[in-house]
DNA sequence: CTTTGTGAAATTATTCACAGCA
DNA sequence: TGCTGTGAATAATTTCACAAAG
């Protein structure tokens, strides 16, 4: 993003500490790799709260993700002071202030695109309405199961999908097309003005700086769990 | 042995007080990060080669995934020296060396574990298949489908499973069962003998060290698709 | 005692930049 | 020209280690 260009004429101090390219924003940002651990802390605060725990330390909370206390108190640290030393963090808090962050405190309106196997199944997936993701209709091209219902939602056809889009508030797509038709769909998604895109297609799909992707590839997964496996066998 | 894809090293705090020495390993290994993206190379190059392209640059190559060429080319600079100056890299070898290092030069034989929606979608998920994935039987606790199949793939009973692990030699279990009954259901599939477990239930699974474990979790990508619209909202 | 918060160090990952080859 | 392969530089991430606080 910033480039230290050291044009011609820059004339950098370079005997001073500090680099001179501190011209960006103030409210340092949270890094890529920490978000991705917050979700995870987040899931197992729950778990830990479901148990009537009030308080968790960053060692046992490190201990259950595997990874190292340090880790853990330098990501909180991201974006605030929590912890009591000696005692812990509030699990209570702590959770409040993890979905402030990750913007779920509050609810997202969601649509399935394309109802086969996939979509069916995350259609039925409950897990998604209690963190507040709601999947409020589903759209289709197959006429024979265009009117019915799955649960509370209703397969819509794809040809309007766009009317639905705006009048029920949809934010999210949640992309379950076959492989060949991920792309265009896409395309359509995009253009109804939807603002992220959960894709279950094994296709990269391109979308403008408008609209953000979130790729799940079951194969992917499966992949580089071959690998680790293999990996074990030699090492150990 | 590897757990999550998260995290360093999983293992034990090993506190070394001095890294007096530092005693290299002989063959270096492939960084997490780049194998990460090895998959996602392999699936963009066989997108390639069905299109009948013979070779691919790593500029190329590296646009199709929003990176740089200079990372295609270090990742690839890991396992050896296959591009021809002024030409690229040959797809067709490029494929069967990344096969070989994914170790999915090979065929791999799963089990699928709790057929309720996720479960069913999987075994109808053909990708598996034609990935060298192989899911040849599938274990539930329901007596009104046990004995029914799902495609080619039979339902047994999950009272008896140990031993069709070993009988069919399956190797990898996907795990699609209840939260609740997670992991103990993991617990089971380790005392089976299986190699990794493919986990798509919300909660995180203690295993040995013997057995590696890749976690899907449908909620956690969605939460982080939410940060990214939430962010892209702000920035611009 | 335990635990947080955080500079500093160490490690890991990415990009730059260019020699050398086709 | 177009491209790879790779040292060197830079950036990002993780860990160490310890002062301060409950």
């Amino acid at each position: 993003m910033v480039r230290d260009g050291n044009g011609p004429g820059s004339g950098l101090g370079i005997q001073l500490g500090y680099t001179a390219t501190q011209v960006m924003s103030e409210r340092a940002s949270i890094p890529r790799a920490t978000v991705k651990r917050l979700s995870l802390y987040l899931r197992e605060l729950e778990l830990h709260q479901s148990r009537g725990e009030t308080t968790v330390s960053s060692r046992t909370l490190g201990g259950d993700l595997g990874i190292t206390d340090a880790q853990v108190r330098r990501d909180f640290g991201y974006f605030g002071q929590f912890g009591q030393p000696g005692i812990g963090y509030s699990v209570g808090s702590l959770i409040l202030r993890l979905k402030s962050i990750l913007k779920i405190d509050r609810e997202w309106n969601a649509a399935v695109f394309g109802v086969g196997n996939i979509g069916r199944a995350l259609l039925n997936y409950p897990r998604f309405d209690s963190k507040g993701f709601h999947i409020v209709a589903a759209f289709d091209v197959d006429d024979s199961i265009i009117g019915t219902s799955i649960g509370s939602c209703e397969i819509y056809s794809a040809a309007d999908f766009e009317h639905h889009v705006s009048a029920m508030g949809i934010e999210f797509g949640i992309l379950c097309v076959p492989m060949l038709a991920a792309q265009e769909v896409a395309d359509q998604m995009v253009a109804a003005g939807l603002r992220g895109i959960l894709n279950f297609t094994p296709r990269r799909i391109d979308v403008g700086d408008d609209v953000d992707v979130v790729s799940v590839d079951f194969s992917l997964a499966l992949e580089q769990l071959a690998y680790q496996v293999a990996m074990s066998n030699e090492d150990g």
